[in-house]
DNA sequence: AACGCGTGGTC
DNA sequence: TGACCAAGCGT
């Protein structure tokens, strides 16, 4: 039961919410970020672009997302064209750019869309979430960016600002219901879209996280900041919010890799599962990495590895090189050294006929010419510019 | 709830 | 160099 009193404060609130509301959307009609993905002011964008570039940004920056999102726009300019495209032709678009369930989910999605929507978009939120990679922030996001709905989005940015704004003493993700319930008072009827994208432009260039980018003071620029006036944090540390638990420290990882050059210039890949990490990409022939091992005699020789076949095949026939170089790379929760081992002149006449048909199955030959196309994550790009740095040989 | 899932940039 | 960060999602 609101007392007289509590009424009395609520409405203080509110008032004072709007204000800070009318302040942020003021700001963002003049200082709003340019991007390929914003329509200009007054006009509604295009769903399949705000989904595009939402799916995107998750857990990317804007200045890695621009070239793929010009890329897909220009490969597949509506919905109805990425999904009618293959998967491995998604994958390659994405190749390069991380979180590859990202590129198969959005790929499905499309697909929903055109079946089980009958191409008409989903404009609500609840729908949305129905759809494979997006979730509560995409949702809310793709509502109010591309439909003009009203919907409370939160992100990283904004779950920073908020945090601040109110002072949330709670650790995350236990401050998340608070720093909701907050940005839901705070979230207009109308340019509830435009409002979430001020608030993300505000956390990129003014509420700024502890760590500094180039160019940009370290601390929050609270003087510039349109939220300053009902802001909590900015009269202690603003850069001690939002509390975060500690991070577990990345685990060392080690494996082989092997590049398999045939006598008429083809290159041995194999495709990842669809599920785990790098799913659906193609890779060079690798041994495993499993967690802990800390040496190369350690690796689990099964005798039904490709790799270990292909090695044993051609030790003596083929011309065989172990590079004294190591490709690192770091994964979003572990770190990866691998040992590269080229080989060049390989008949594959033989090794059709030596090689297990299980195992068989598993290559794929690429002509080097195409290697480049190729839906390949960083990591064996990697590989390939290792390799090319000590043979000379493959192309780019 | 906590973890698996990429990559490139910055200090 | 190690650690942290960037428009999160699925399980």
């Amino acid at each position: 039961m609101p007392s007289e009193t509590k009424r009395k404060i609520t409405d203080t609130d509110n008032s004072a919410c709007m204000d800070m509301t009318q302040h942020v959307l003021n700001w963002y009609d003049s200082h709003r970020r340019d991007l390929p993905w914003r329509m200009p002011p007054g006009q509604r964008a295009d769903p399949y672009k705000v989904m595009l570039s939402e799916i995107m940004l998750q857990q990317t920056t804007v200045e890695a997302v621009k070239p793929y999102f010009q890329r897909f726009l220009a490969l597949w300019p509506t919905l109805s064209d990425l999904a009618a495209a293959s998967q491995d032709e998604v994958m390659k678009a994405w190749a390069g750019l991380g979180y590859y369930s990202r590129a198969r989910n959005l790929h499905k999605a499309a697909q929903m869309i055109m079946t089980e929507y009958a191409g008409q978009f989903p404009d609500q939120e609840d729908e949305l979430l129905k759809l494979p990679g997006i979730g509560s922030y995409s949702a809310a996001a793709i509502t109010a960016i591309a439909f003009g709905r009203r919907a409370v989005v939160i992100d990283a940015n904004i779950e920073r600002i908020i945090a601040r704004y109110a002072a949330i003493p709670e650790t995350l993700p236990a401050a998340k219901s608070a720093i909701h319930a907050v940005l839901d008072n705070l979230t207009p009827n109308e340019r509830a879209g435009d409002f979430a994208q001020a608030l993300m432009d505000i956390g990129s260039r003014i509420c700024t996280p502890p760590r500094k980018k180039a160019g940009q003071l370290s601390q929050p620029q609270c003087l510039i900041c349109p939220l300053a006036l009902g802001c909590q944090g900015r009269h202690a540390d603003p850069s001690s919010w939002p509390r975060k638990p500690a991070k577990r420290k990345r685990a060392r990882r080690r494996g082989e890799v092997l590049i398999l050059i045939s006598d008429d210039n083809h290159v041995a890949l194999t495709r990842r599962p669809d599920q785990g990490l790098l799913g659906g990409m193609m890779l060079f022939p690798t041994t495993g990495w499993p967690d802990g091992s800390r040496r190369h005699v350690d690796y689990p020789v099964a005798a039904n590895s490709l790799l270990w076949a292909l090695l044993d095949m051609y030790q003596s026939t083929a011309d065989q090189q172990r590079l004294n170089q190591s490709v690192h790379h770091i994964f979003s929760h572990f770190e990866l050294e691998l040992k590269v081992t080229v080989m060049t002149g390989v008949r594959r006449q033989l090794m059709q006929n030596a090689l297990a048909q299980d195992l068989l199955a598993q290559v794929i030959w690429c002509p080097l010419t195409e290697l480049a196309g190729e839906a390949m994550p960083s990591v064996m790009r990697k590989v390939v510019t290792l390799a090319e740095a000590h043979r000379g040989l493959l192309l780019s």
